[in-house]
RNA sequence: GCCCGAGUGGCGGAACUGGUAGACGCGCAGGACUUAAAAUCCUGUUGGCUGUAAAGUCAGUAUCGGUUCGAUUCCGAUCUCGGGCACCA
């Protein structure tokens, strides 16, 4: 009877599934005295094409982890659901006229069966879909929570919108406008990133995706929702410390976040024909400040219509006019060559009073710090550029330290040359107040003056940026918000979440940027029930990453209806203790959870501030010509066909004994072919082939010492795999080979100790663990039998290898008893044969001795 | 350009806190079983040189250098590949 991996892993999905073998009871019915586990994998987006082989192989990770867990007594948290908001399905839909929503349900249906078939121990009375109403209710709940809260920069964190402090003496009109300009979640006309083919605006980091697939992206001004993120800059930032991720996905989220500190230093303008006012510029190097000989204006800063002189204002328009028809991405692209106009006006320097004149450059971003710098060609390289292009002058002003006489003349030529540009820290020369002071000395000098003299102040700035919210996508959560025909907007009551999308069959939106909602005449037209007034629902929808920012939470409690999860259960399953994802949500979906997350925290919804406790990002899988997956290559392998050939669990074993689980690596039939085989190999151990009954070789009187030792040995490496958390599940499955290779090579084996092999390839191959459990005369499931135990004493070397090395080079070997003596084994290594050889007629100069391992002995 | 990460047999990859480099698998070679093949089992497999063999010997973890009795592991420089950021002042 060979192993037939088709019958049998069909077999025991169905037990689980009738058993509820893998169901998380609810709180109420959960042994508290156990720990807790949550296990977490990025829920899949269900696109059309079926899962590939990279799904499967941080599933597999996780489904481990988690099985291991419960064999070792958790209660362990393992859901599964999908991410089933996004553009795809409506593209679709706009191609063929099948509508979102039934797309969307059929790839669900197909994902949920290709899951099921891989035999994951998903808790499926858990499942949850971001696209489905009683799921996107309570994203639309939190969304109005987010609008009706400011952040209370005092007390650092987010508050009711009821409690914000408003200024006395408003009226009704200001009242709101200034409660509305407080609220994390705000309606801004922003330049934003329209991309006409998808009829979409795009995020900010979502552009070079989109662009590398070959749409085009333009920089427009539209009225778009925004989540105030950036109060929460320092606090993401910090918050990384704690966590147990990769430490390149902290450094990627912390140069996302890119905080600056430095100072923001006012000029005063001295303008042609009497303009005047004042710049604030913002500089990390404010001890530079001496070395400033021309101010730059981004393009749509404010004052550069105010002073620019009257011959200069035809010049400077078009220059604005040209800038603004850029893209972002062009104005980056275009920055080899910088480019820039003068103003007519100068700026007085406030350390020296010195007249500088003051450009406008799009070089300069007005979304970052002040939209205004201080040009210190000398010492910034974009500068350097600038000044070199239009003849500005460059003055040395913070020189390297240790420099002589002779040394600082060939530095300043040089730099006043443009042929250096240093731009790192050292001493201030040139610069009045702070001569010879070191760089981080100067910074503090400046500072206190500027602060002294009201000049400026210490400012700390970040890349990061709010968050741009809004799509004009039909496929997406509505946003629970009204427009009425006072002008003012209001968020949805509860109860009349969730706001349902209409079911309009139009897909498109308008060329001017009107989302296809605005289409649903009949939904988007109301009348108020509180006023009475007419009001308009808004007509955008969120980002697919809304449903992600929060699913992990509604997974704890799904059927709740009164709440998104009930704050018992959030308490006692939350945080996550392991997440496994692809790298590609280093930044974008794991900034914006941690958002919300703090967010729901400080108003009181969840207890913990971070939610995702240790990350691990799995690693792509290649075509087995070692590139990357696609259709057009041909190279892609379907997981179906691979079950159907060899079955899940060695499918499961080859993707995990492949390497390590964060490494990219390619895919190989040839490589899974030799896990099948081990698996058959296992089968024929425990199965007569002939008979269908066990082995023979299974003996219940059979004690072989060494044997026993390399179960336990095993046992320990498999355990301590999973422990560490490195995700290394290559060596588990080596050390179960070696175990295998070795069991071949005995006559007889006790039946315990198969048992315990197969105890500890549950995890790893499920079916077939099952399946010889249970011809072993156990009862199902597996799943619930504890995890083996080694004996500390029996995974010790009795003997070891002690290596005689005559200057480092390895000459020899000997084995011995562990624990044997330097004094002794020092000694047998002075008598071997091969080392007297090695130092015949030579004098020893050392001896090296580690116990245990080795002796060098060292000769001249 | 800047910031991370990685370079080990024909291939995927092992090697604990500096102590036998190449575990395990794939591939390949040889053998057993078979009329034959597949499947299976067993043996060998970093390279060079010497040797019929047993064995011996030198080199070897991208390259060059350093620290050390001893370096894949630590330090410095260089090269290559992968990923991220890209005028953030």
């Amino acid at each position: 009877m060979n192993y037939n991996f088709t019958e049998i892993e069909k077999k025991w999905q169905d037990y689980w599934e009738e058993n509820q073998t893998f169901r998380t009871p609810d709180l109420k019915d959960i042994d508290k005295s156990k720990p807790k586990y949550y296990v977490l994998d990025m829920f899949p987006y269900p696109s059309g094409d079926g899962l590939h082989v990279g799904h499967p192989e941080g599933y597999t990770a996780t489904d481990i982890v988690a099985r291991y867990k419960r064999m070792k007594g958790f209660n362990v948290m393992h859901p599964i659901g999908w991410d089933s908001f996004g553009l795809p399905a409506e593209q679709y839909a706009r191609k063929t006229g099948i509508h979102p929503e039934i797309s969307t349900e059929n790839s669900i249906s197909r994902f949920r069966k290709q899951l099921k078939s891989l035999g994951f121990s998903f808790d499926w009375k858990r499942e949850v879909a971001t696209s489905h109403e009683d799921f996107y209710k309570w994203t639309q709940w939190i969304f109005v929570k987010i609008f009706n809260s400011y952040y209370d920069d005092e007390a650092g964190r987010a508050r009711p919108i009821e409690e914000l402090p408003v200024p006395p003496g408003l009226v009704e009109k200001e009242r709101k406008d200034y409660v509305n300009s407080r609220r994390l979640a705000y309606l801004a006309d922003v330049p934003v990133n329209w991309c006409p083919e998808l009829g979409t605006v795009l995020a900010n980091e979502e552009v070079p995706e989109q662009v590398e697939k070959g749409y085009t992206v333009v920089r427009k001004n539209m009225r778009q929702w925004n989540l105030r993120i950036t109060k929460y800059a320092e606090r993401l930032l910090n918050g990384l410390e704690r966590l147990d991720w990769p430490s390149n996905v902290k450094e990627l989220q912390k140069n996302w976040i890119g905080k600056s500190t430095g100072a923001s230093v006012i000029f005063e303008i001295d303008g042609a024909a009497g303009r005047s006012g004042s710049v604030e510029i913002f500089t990390t190097r404010p001890d530079t400040i001496y070395g400033a000989s021309y101010l730059i204006l981004a393009p749509e800063h404010k004052l550069v219509k105010e002073i620019t002189s009257e011959e200069k204002a035809d010049e400077v328009r078009k220059y604005i006019e040209d800038a603004s028809r850029k893209s972002d991405l062009e104005r980056a692209e275009l920055a080899k060559d910088k480019t820039g106009v003068f103003t007519g006006s100068y700026a007085v320097n406030p350390v020296n009073g010195k007249k500088i004149p003051v450009l406008v450059a799009d070089y300069v971003l007005v979304s970052y710090g002040t939209g205004a710098i201080m040009g210190v060609p000398g010492h910034d390289e974009r500068d350097n550029e600038f000044a070199r292009k239009y003849s500005l002058g460059i003055i040395p002003v913070v020189a390297p330290e240790g420099l002589d006489d002779e040394g600082l003349r060939e530095f300043s030529r040089k730099t006043v040359s443009g042929e250096e540009c240093f731009t790192g820290e050292g001493v201030s020369v040139n610069s009045g107040m702070i001569d010879g002071m070191r760089t981080p000395e100067a910074i503090e000098a400046i500072c206190n003056w500027l602060e002294a003299n009201g000049k400026g102040r210490r400012t700390v700035n970040f890349k990061l940026r709010d968050w741009l919210f809004s799509r004009q996508r039909y496929w997406g959560e509505p946003f629970p918000i009204v427009h009425l025909e006072d002008g003012t907007i209001k968020s949805l009551s509860n109860d009349e979440l969730p706001l349902v999308l209409p079911e309009t069959a139009v897909f498109t939106s308008g060329a001017s940027g009107e989302p296809p909602l605005a289409n649903a005449g009949e939904w988007v037209n109301i009348s108020d029930q509180e006023t009475g007034l007419k009001a308009i629902r808004e007509t955008n929808t969120m980002p697919q990453w809304a449903g992600s920012c929060w699913y992990f939470l509604r997974f704890l409690d799904p059927h709740n209806t009164n709440e998104f999860c009930s704050k018992e259960a959030e308490r006692f399953w939350m945080p996550v203790d392991l997440y496994i994802g692809g790298m590609e949500h280093a930044v974008l979906h794991l900034i914006y959870a941690r958002f919300w997350y703090k967010v729901l925290y400080d108003l009181g919804y969840v207890s913990y501030d971070e939610p995702f406790s240790k990350l691990f990002n799995q690693g792509m899988i290649l075509g087995e010509d070692g590139v990357k997956m696609s259709k057009s290559r041909g190279n892609v392998i379907n997981p179906d066909d691979v079950i159907k050939e060899f079955g899940t669990d060695s499918m499961r074993l080859f993707e995990m004994f492949m390497g390590p689980l964060e490494a990219t690596k390619p895919w190989s039939t040839k490589g899974i072919e030799g896990l099948n085989r081990f698996l058959k190999r296992i089968w024929r151990l425990v199965i007569d082939e002939e008979t269908g009954a066990l082995s023979s070789k299974i003996a219940d009187d059979c004690w072989d010492e060494s044997i026993i030792r390399l179960i336990n040995k095993t046992i320990k490496k498999v355990t301590d795999d999973i422990e560490d958390g490195d995700m290394k599940f290559n060596t588990s499955i080596s050390y179960m080979m070696i175990f295998i290779n070795e069991l071949y090579k005995t006559e007889r084996f006790s039946k315990e100790v198969i048992e315990k092999f197969i105890l500890i390839l549950s995890p790893f191959a499920p079916h077939i663990a099952e399946e010889l459990w249970s011809r072993l005369g156990n009862k199902p499931s597996i799943q619930n039998v504890p995890w083996p135990e080694y004996d500390p004493e029996l995974v010790k070397e009795e003997t070891v290898t002690i290596v005689f090395q005559v200057n480092g080079k390895v000459r020899s070997k000997l084995d011995m008893n562990a624990g044997t003596s330097e004094k002794e084994i020092e000694d047998a290594a002075l008598d071997d044969e091969k080392v007297k050889k090695h130092i015949l007629g030579k004098q020893i100069v050392r001896i090296v001795t580690v116990k245990d391992k080795m002796v060098n002995v060292v000769v001249k």
